[in-house]
DNA sequence: GATAAATTACCGACCAGTCAGTAATTAACA
DNA sequence: TGTTAATTACTGACTGGTCGGTAATTTATC
């Protein structure tokens, strides 16, 4: 029985029961932006948490629902953070913008959550269930505070006014932009460079002039 | 000669070889778009195109080969269109960017061929050398000729100086990402209801302001 | 030893790719 | 202009491998 086993790691396999769901949720994240969902392999997720195939079966019904609860476990944490980010410079709408911004790079794009918006776009007419609960749970919650944010900048007159729906969309839209980037041809292809800090700074100062009520003054 | 209409439905199968490879990689396009590429099945691609799986094999090598012609095939007539624009409004920069952004949704992203940008970043890191391709006759191409637009404009004093390599970027995200969120939430929930030209009219109002160099005047 | 956690061996549906055969078209000959 | 032979576009049943899912078995822990 002693085969392999060098010593030094202790290759038993261990009984976790409450880690394993997160960490095959992750080695599935992972994999499905990866590779996609219909291409990744059940094994390779298995695999890529330490465990086997028949484990997975353990706590997930079917590859489908892996699917859901890869995207509900993945994006719950990042709605609690979002929720808190609003109250906090309720005074000042460009801080705000800024903070909401920079943040959603920081908190979601930035880190292992940023491939979801590549898995989410790819899959949602394969899963529309799962694309409803996305909408609801999350891009509609984001619309409504960004828009809030906006409305709060025309009221205080730091803002122009502008058309608020669709405004909110094309605001995300280089966030969305970034972080798609970063999980295709950013790793594929060697493009020449991309610096996040870099772009988010051209984003948010291109979006203050824009957005800018007194074209005298600078923000 | 005396073909056209079969009347009562003759399904009577016609011997076409000039218009196969066209139908073919056009169900494809649409299949993939929709489905993604593994999750796409050859035979639902043959009979979308009218014809058998065997005859999709007289015209294709394999799967990934038909994958390769989709993405050249649809990639190639915007490439032509796209080095004519530039041309035009050689010396009225803001007039140019109006009529890239504007014409890049007229004539690509609005089309069938709109869903190339997300078959594209789904599949990126799959199909490496595609990406590749696509990467250097695509995209490297269409930010040499935003970047040419901005450096016009700069010079010629009717847009301020700005970061071009990060802004190419930060300019075209607003429109793929019209283009993603048609092929991927729009179709499967129900969204509200979202103009393309409200949206582009918004985008470009913000962008003119935004690089707007004098910021008394209004553009 | 009892129980739960994890693995391994296995199944059956599915699907990319093949190929022997069929129908449409053209050429050959009258 | 028929009739037939030769050619070629096209078909669909088949197959070998793959993979989601399950059942039997082994291993860990108390």
């Amino acid at each position: 029985m002693a085969k392999s086993a060098p010593a030094t790691a202790r290759p038993t396999r261990r009984r976790r029961k409450e880690a394993r769901p997160q960490e095959l949720t992750a080695a599935a994240l992972s994999l499905f932006v990866e590779k996609g969902f219909a291409a990744t392999r059940l094994d390779e997720i298995a695999a890529r948490a330490g465990v086997s195939k028949g484990t997975l079966y353990l706590y997930f019904d079917s590859k489908d629902a892996l699917f859901l609860a890869v995207i509900r476990e993945g994006v719950l944490p990042v709605l609690e953070e979002g929720r808190k980010l609003l109250t906090i410079y309720a005074d000042d709408p460009v801080r705000m913008l800024r903070e909401y911004l920079f943040g959603w790079w920081a908190l979601f794009g930035s880190t292992e959550l940023g491939g979801i918006p590549k898995l989410m776009t790819s899959e949602a007419q394969n899963f529309p269930e799962v694309a409803d609960y996305y909408l609801k749970q999350v891009i509609q919650p984001g619309k409504a505070m960004m828009r809030e944010i906006l409305e709060r900048g025309v009221a205080k007159g730091v803002f122009r006014r502008v058309n608020t729906e669709t405004t909110t969309h094309i605001l995300m839209a280089p966030l969305l932009h970034l972080a798609l980037w970063r999980h295709s041809f950013a790793v594929c292809c060697q493009v020449p460079d991309m610096d996040p800090q870099l772009y988010l700074e051209s984003f948010f100062d291109l979006v203050l002039k824009g957005l800018n009520p007194v074209p005298g003054e600078v923000a």
